[in-house]
DNA sequence: TTGTTCACG
DNA sequence: ACGTACGTGAACAAC
């Protein structure tokens, strides 16, 4: 290696092993679709590409032993006599490791006789001495003595589920241990390390050890002048095993000349993102670290079929080939971000791609705007192809509504529902994830947008089949098509309509509040005789159940529970607590409320939220930006906040909700002869309920047997537990037991039901609603206890919960389409489970509450009455 | 980002 | 012996 000839360049050294094992203890366990083990590989590829990222070095070395060490780890579980099964799914990445690095061309180096702290040890010299930056990357604080200047030694931790690198060089070594790099060597063959193998000197550890080296640098030295060593029980002991500490010294160093050929050109940095390294990733399903790549290697040759236009003519031709296509997929493309839903006519069509067959022929075509097609010509186009007979198929439809008013609910599909109605529980249903799960296409890497729109098109054409063919075979193609696309356009109607809030009213209430809010922190600070952050759980705790020694309940994995449970057990003897719990409940009303809700009020005094048909496992809605589905009503002072949602100047809110849905689709579908009957008898469910399971006449029933009796029917619903139910009355188990026994004596079909459905979803690993709506439950199989009993409960729920979402579904599509045929002005502006806020033309509440009625107790028909209940006010508060 | 708390059905 | 009621979203603290 001739001298400086690598001046100021970088090498990092990564010692294989050692990052390899600690990327497998940090990670969960990940297999790929052939059952191969990978967690640690990814771990490894992460940490890898985060350095490269952070040094971007122009050379890399990775150090192997040549025999897979015993790891440190395991060798920890033997020495303490409790040694656990070998890692096997750590072992068999190794090779998988390897070859994945060769892949991407990085230089491997293992010698046979030599470890890979040698190897590592003596490269970062040369290096060094060849004018070089070196890093090395190890999991093992034992490399910290190769620190130097130049050299700098990068432990990686997991903290948390993330990593974070911990850097030395020489004089940090010295900062965090208080002695260099060299002398890290004796400290360690003073104190041994059990894990190396190293014995050290009995009863030296690491504290004496540090003391001693900091005091004689070297163990030579000390022994010199053992017997001024203090204490003496140290000095004595190196006297006596000296030899020990010789000979641990020599194992702890790591030998920095060996001897063996390498040129540092050899581990210089290619194009590690070549075809055999995506293969590899695409093999072992890294789909993160497939973006990396520039180039594309293609799936099939769809890609060669890709075509951009920008004539108008042109354009004006492909749309009109579509337009006697069976199904177009369409992908489009705006050029602001999202704007607020009551100016979004404002965004701009930039771009679109079309995939569809015309004479047998796919054609895949993107289409830009700019030079002689305008974005109004290409959307007009758009228009003419969605009123035409094909299918058009996109993602996320309400979406494309709300930025270019485009499709009609005869004729298009939204993959985006589909593929969520397919599995409810994922968290994302990106196109780029249909396409991999149901075409089996990877779309990956760097490509342009028109590419990527092309994909996205082509991906929506074919998925329109696949998925409507997934459906029909899971049962759910009359759900998808009679209810899921309906409620799209539904739904979009109802957040055009937004509702309206009264500005100056929120922000006078929520002013209201900051001065309760001041008065209860005086107080509190007062009674508790510091000042503190009220907010912070931890700092709460601190407070209640150390300095003022308050009696603690349980705890949480951080900290005692402050949760409102516990503080309400304290609160009757303890005036700090109801103080604090009052504080909390006005602190939330003004932070998410007040001022939450403020943020979302637009010029015309509206709110315009957002209503997701995609995120639910059991088939609700959900609400965000703002969440509109729970807004305060169960305590008075939160409730008063519903007096600032006022319908529009001429009109009134409608509100209509459902009587006890869940128990009356329970009643259907159990079957359950008494409770039928008494839903058909109009009875007062909690109260039969509480007669029948305390043995007491009807009219005897007290208030706390109706309440106890209230709790295990909801308990019913929930997928009872006698736990669950005790915590809920504040009763014992055992009582709690008692309770649900006499239920299901009294409602035998109930019990039957829930036992069957659990049945079902044991055998089927999902269950269903009486509309074919399926929810997963892969918790049954679990061996884990409370997995599996949340499982069991879950499959109790589902099909209630899920069945009260679709009938609701079921009205509001037809409450919304009867408002518009009737040519009526009213609309729907808040759906929350159960209930419709309808805003009402002052002329049309009454035929507005014949609908509501008409078609909420119509959606479905139960073996009991489904009722619906109405209510008229001037704003939210008074109609309800 | 994750955990805790709490608002709703 | 385990440690829970089912389903959501937002604010805040702390890592």
């Amino acid at each position: 290696m001739s001298e400086k000839q690598f001046q100021d360049q970088k090498i990092v050294l990564i010692d294989g092993h050692s990052i390899l094992n600690r990327a497998f203890y940090g990670l969960p366990d990940l297999t790929n679709a052939e059952g191969l083990h990978t967690n640690a590989v990814y771990g490894f590829l992460n940490i890898l590409f985060k350095i490269l990222d952070e040094e971007k070095p122009e050379f890399l070395t990775v150090a192997f032993d040549v025999h897979a060490p015993t790891f440190r780890h395991e060798m920890y579980e033997e020495y303490k006599g409790t040694r656990k099964p070998m890692a096997e799914e750590l072992r068999e990445q190794v090779p998988l490791m390897k070859d994945v690095l060769k892949a991407m061309g990085i230089r491997l180096i293992e010698k046979a006789g030599l470890e890979a702290d040698d190897l590592i040890g003596t490269l970062s010299r040369r290096c060094e001495e060849a004018g070089m930056d070196v890093v090395v990357l190890s999991g093992d604080r034992d490399l910290l003595q190769l620190a130097t200047k130049k050299v700098k030694i990068r432990i990686p931790k997991t903290k948390g589920g993330r990593t974070e690198v911990e850097d030395y060089l020489a004089a940090d070594v010295k900062e965090k241990y208080q002695v260099t790099p060299q002398e890290f060597i004796d400290v360690k063959a003073l104190m041994g390390d059990t894990s190396d193998n190293i014995p050290g000197v009995p009863s030296i550890g690491e504290k004496t050890a540090t003391k001693i080296i900091v005091e004689y640098q070297t163990i030579e030295n000390a022994y010199a002048h053992v017997e001024e060593i203090k204490p003496p029980r140290a000095s004595k002991a190196l006297k006596e095993h000296y030899d020990m500490a010789r000979m641990s010294k020599e194992l702890a160093t790591i030998n920095v000349h060996a001897d063996f050929p390498y040129e540092v050109e050899e581990g210089r940095i290619g194009n590690l993102f070549t075809k055999e390294a995506y293969e590899w990733f695409q093999r072992l399903q890294f789909k993160n670290l497939l973006g990396k790549f520039e180039i594309q290697v293609p799936a099939n040759a769809i890609e060669d079929r890709f075509r951009t236009v920008t004539d108008p003519a042109e354009a004006q031709a492909v749309l009109g080939r579509a337009a006697s296509a069976k199904t177009v997929g369409i992908a489009l493309e705006k050029n602001r971000e999202n704007m607020l839903p009551l100016f979004s006519m404002g965004s701009e069509i930039t771009g679109a791609a079309f995939a569809f067959s015309h004479d047998g022929k796919e054609e895949v075509v993107s289409i830009l705007v700019g030079g002689t097609l305008t974005a109004e010509a290409l959307l007009k186009q758009i228009s003419a192809l969605t009123e035409s007979r094909a299918e058009i198929s996109m993602f996320d439809v309400k979406q494309d509504m709300k930025n270019f008013r485009v499709c009609r609910p005869e004729n298009v599909f939204d993959v985006h529902v589909a593929a969520y109605l397919l599995n409810p529980l994922k968290s994302s249903y990106e196109p780029n994830d249909v396409a991999r799960e149901y075409l089996d296409l990877t779309i990956d890497g760097k490509l342009s947008e028109e590419k990527k729109r092309c994909y996205e098109a082509y991906t929506m054409y074919q998925g329109a089949a696949i998925l409507r063919e997934k459906l029909q075979e899971s049962g759910m193609e009359a759900l998808f098509d009679e209810i899921e696309m309906p409620l799209v356009f539904a739904l979009f109607d109802m957040e055009q309509a937004g509702v309206k809030v009264e500005a100056r009213e929120l922000k006078a209430y929520g002013e209201e509040l900051g001065v309760q809010i001041e008065k209860l922190e005086t107080e509190i600070f007062e009674l508790a005789g510091e000042e503190f952050n009220i907010n912070s759980p931890k700092q709460l705790g601190a407070v209640l159940f150390e300095h003022l020694q308050l009696p603690h309940g349980k705890k949480t994995k951080t900290g005692y529970s402050t949760a409102a449970d516990i503080l309400e057990k304290l609160a009757p003897d303890y005036p700090i607590v109801s103080k604090i719990l009052e504080y909390r409940q006005i602190a939330k009303l003004k932070s998410t409320y007040a001022d939450g809700l403020a943020h979302f009020i637009q010029d015309d005094n509206r709110i315009y939220g957002t209503f997701h048909q995609t995120v639910t496992a059991t088939g609700r809605i959900s609400s965000t930006e703002p969440n509109l589905q729970n807004i305060p009503i169960r305590m008075e002072l939160g409730r008063q906040i519903r007096k600032v949602f006022v319908p529009k100047e001429g009109f009134q809110f409608v509100d209509a909700d459902y009587s006890q849905i869940e128990l009356r689709i329970l009643a259907h579908c159990s079957d359950d002869e008494a409770l039928i009957q008494a839903y058909r008898e109009a009875k007062d469910i909690h109260r039969t309920t509480a007669s029948q399971v305390f043995h007491t006449p009807f009219e005897e029933v007290t208030d706390l047997q109706r309440r106890n009796a209230k709790a295990v029917n909801f308990g019913i619903v929930y997928g009872i537990s006698s736990f669950g139910l005790s915590q809920d009355l504040s009763i014992t188990r055992k009582e709690a037991a008692e309770y649900i026994d006499r239920y299901f004596e009294t409602y035998p079909g109930v019990k039957k039901y829930l036992d069957g459905e659990v049945a079902f979803a044991k055998e089927h690993g999902y269950v269903t609603t009486m509309f074919g709506r399926r929810r997963p439950v892969p918790e049954l199989s679990s061996s884990n206890f409370m997995q599996r009993s949340f499982g069991e409960r879950v499959a109790m729920n589902s099909p209630i919960q899920g069945a009260a979402a679709d009938i609701m579904k079921i009205a509001m599509i037809r409450v919304n389409r009867r408002l518009k045929e009737e040519n009526l002005e009213s609309r729907i502006v808040i759906q929350v489970h159960d209930e419709l806020l309808v805003e009402a033309k002052n002329e049309e509440v009454e035929q507005v509450k014949a609908i509501l009625k008409e078609e909420m107790e119509h959606a479905a028909s139960l073996k009991v009455p489904l009722i619906a209940d109405m209510s008229v006010g001037a704003n939210w508060y008074e109609a309800k």
